[in-house]
DNA sequence: CTCGATTCCATCACTGCTTTATATAAGTTG
DNA sequence: CAACTTATATAAAGCAGTGATGGAATCGAG
């Protein structure tokens, strides 16, 4: 697909905004309005670079959760997905029936279903991490050493900001 | 909303993963493999945290380039959030009804129209990121002190992550 | 200048997913 | 034990995305 951009009109350079990514340095460096604002950009780079057809996103981060959480209940994982019940359990529907997760009756209640990845589930997840650490390793190539290091230095952060926030939706 | 959280199954724990949020240091610090998968929660996070029930993350994401690039055709964008463009005629139609972007004719090509971001348009943009930069202040508040410099220092590269490739996308 | 090819995007038909509402079974409490 | 709560499947309705299609505008070769 080509597409012919047309001549647009003049706009103005925004005030304040120096070439380069486009985030202004404040007086102590970048504050915390300029971090949600790259966050953000990230996240939408992310979710357009590696649009998946077979699952939304929804979908990808339930089957993440029960990797990494190990085996949840449906409401469990709606809650932790901020999604509706019946919805994930239509999610779970699809993953179960693509072999991605199995559902098991709760032996400690009747009324419940325990929801556990499969084998060929975590096959799926370790293809997807493998690809998607690959499409990262190339976009990071061709950046300045200072922001790989940058990157690199922050995983640990970037990973903490999920974590408590995964634990209260529980309680 | 309370849950009951039933017994679940002993998990054996993963071999190498270490108390905290998850992420294994390597010989030589974190590796891409473990930075992409940061990112990735990290965004599921943001994702989750701040959803919008009004418009969803392509139409925020398409306000947002609209504010940031100046104006731009229905393709254009499509292309740009790599979406179809019908779709992109959906969500622009329902940026437009809710007063949040504007639909001229291209002056340059009778056949294009230009989407052009409004005031109104610009107020809910700064708004949300306000909000999203409170929402991230207090929880980042919470992480160490590393973390948070971590994170702001990694704020140029996380931008700089989605930069080059809206720029190809149009090519 | 003409006309075929291409571009731009609205519209349509269809599909799939999400939500609220509801029903049923299991579990809890006084 | 009855009333209430919890767990989740199911149904109905609504919404948004996609591929296909078609009309209008534009382009460029002859």
């Amino acid at each position: 697909m080509t597409t012919s951009a047309g001549p647009r009109p003049d706009e103005p350079e925004p005030a304040g905004v120096p070439d380069g990514p486009g985030v202004p340095d404040g007086p102590d460096g970048p504050d915390v309005a300029d971090l949600s604002a790259a966050l953000e950009r990230a996240a939408s780079w992310l979710r357009r670079a590696l649009r998946n057809p077979e699952w939304n996103a929804v979908a990808l981060s339930t089957l993440d959760e029960l990797d990494r959480g190990g085996p949840r209940r449906v409401t469990e994982l709606a809650v932790l997905e901020r999604t509706s019940q019946p919805g994930m359990t239509g999610i779970l529907a699809r993953l179960a029936a693509a072999g991605l997760v199995r559902r098991d009756p709760d032996p400690s209640d009747g009324r419940a279903t325990l929801i556990t990845v499969t084998p060929a589930g975590r096959e799926h997840i370790a293809a997807r991490h493998a690809e998607r650490a690959r499409f990262l390793a190339d976009r990071i190539g061709s950046l300045p050493d200072d922001d790989r290091r940058a990157l690199l230095g922050a995983t640990r952060a970037l990973a903490a900001l999920a974590a408590p926030e995964e634990e209260e939706a529980l309680s």
